[in-house]
DNA sequence: AGAAAAGTGGGTTGTCCAATCCAGTTTGCG
DNA sequence: CGCAAACTGGATTGGACAACCCACTTTTCT
């Protein structure tokens, strides 16, 4: 039977081949596009029969709704303890060092995982755009809790809002990694990057 | 016979029926992504007979191109003679009310008609991945040339790079109308661009 | 007037793919 | 051990859709 969508398999076995078949659509959902990836592909990469998909989702829709919760859980796990230093303007830019690094690693190919997942299903898929904005709400909220702090310790103006400038700093690293996809050179996110870190950083050296 | 993507109709009535196809696509991909949108629902919306669309497109993919560069043509006419007054704060800050005011009409959905076309296909489609990224660098043209007249004028300090200045003012805008397409709040686009005048008006302060 | 282009309206072909079903085997928890 | 879940390896259905073809009419250019 095909489970609903927060009902998990009940034994190690299960959870694993169901976590197999996820990774392997994010996998080619993100080189490929959702569109363009049908469930015999992920079937094959995953290495499981005809009817375990079938038997861990209800439809290809529920199935892209877990790659998004998946890759959501991925991006943060890629960016490590980066996450944990957005608290000072050198961490900040050590963090951007690393996504423009990562970028080049892939050729500037894919985009954002959570990103250009969302856009491909916004217009389709209520539950699944939803899924993104949740996704890309917790990596927001990681780069708020650095700029918060440097707020509490007193290294921003009291009156600029951490908490703005997070939501800026997660949109020019969104537009960054769309622009640097499509032109498949890491500039766009380069230049977007340090732009609102420049901003941060005459923000601390003002206050 | 199907043209290839440089060839036009020779007359006034086919140069309107391979229009109107090309603005019906482009709705309907704009509402519905590439994918979802068929040719018979094109066909029946641009309101042309069975063979027409084959007539002048070679196949899906060579009318994914044409929508790409209509659109690209469309956002700039839709943002009209802001364009033209992105050479001070007051006419940045303008403009982008018009972009917030504009997204709120839309309810927030589909996102940029670039920038969205173009992630879709992005990985499919090399051609069409090109025609989103030459879109884009006109519409950062427009951007660049306001900045570099304040630049010639010495409203920007002479290190700052208005090049650089007007790649990031798209950045953050792409990235602000992605967020709030998936979001269906307007908000990350206002905080993105906001963070991003604020610091081209500081930076006007401080030369 | 004559030719080329634009257009109608329909049919057809072939393929792809999501989704369902099933008969039987293996695994693993209690 | 016994039962349920996990899993195999198919087959199959049904629909959607891109792409192509055709016989014929209308429009437009020269």
């Amino acid at each position: 039977m095909a489970e609903n969508g927060t009902a998990r398999p009940l034994t190690r076995r299960g959870r694993e081949t169901r976590q197999r078949i996820v990774a392997a659509a994010a996998e080619l959902m993100f080189e490929n596009g959702v569109a363009e990836t049908t469930l015999e592909d992920i079937r094959a990469t995953a290495g499981v029969s005809g009817s375990q998909v079938y038997h861990y989702f209800a439809d290809k829709q529920a199935l892209v709704r877990a790659v998004i919760d998946y890759q959501a859980d991925a991006v943060l796990d890629t960016q490590g303890t980066h996450l944990d230093r957005l608290d000072t303007v050198a961490g900040l830019r050590a963090w951007r060092d690393f996504l423009v690094e990562h970028q080049r690693r892939l050729g500037c190919r894919g985009g954002c995982p959570i990103g250009a997942l969302g856009a491909e299903v916004a217009e389709t898929d209520a539950a699944a755009r939803l899924a993104a904005a949740r996704g890309l709400r917790r990596w927001e909220g990681r780069i708020r809790e650095g700029l918060q702090a440097m707020h509490a310790r007193g290294e921003l103006p009291a009156q600029a809002s951490p908490d703005d400038l997070a939501l800026a700093t997660l949109a020019a690293l969104q537009g960054g990694l769309l622009m640097t996809q499509l032109q498949r050179d890491t500039k766009p996110l380069e230049v977007a990057l340090d732009a609102m870190l420049d901003r941060i950083q005459s923000l601390t050296e003002a206050a």
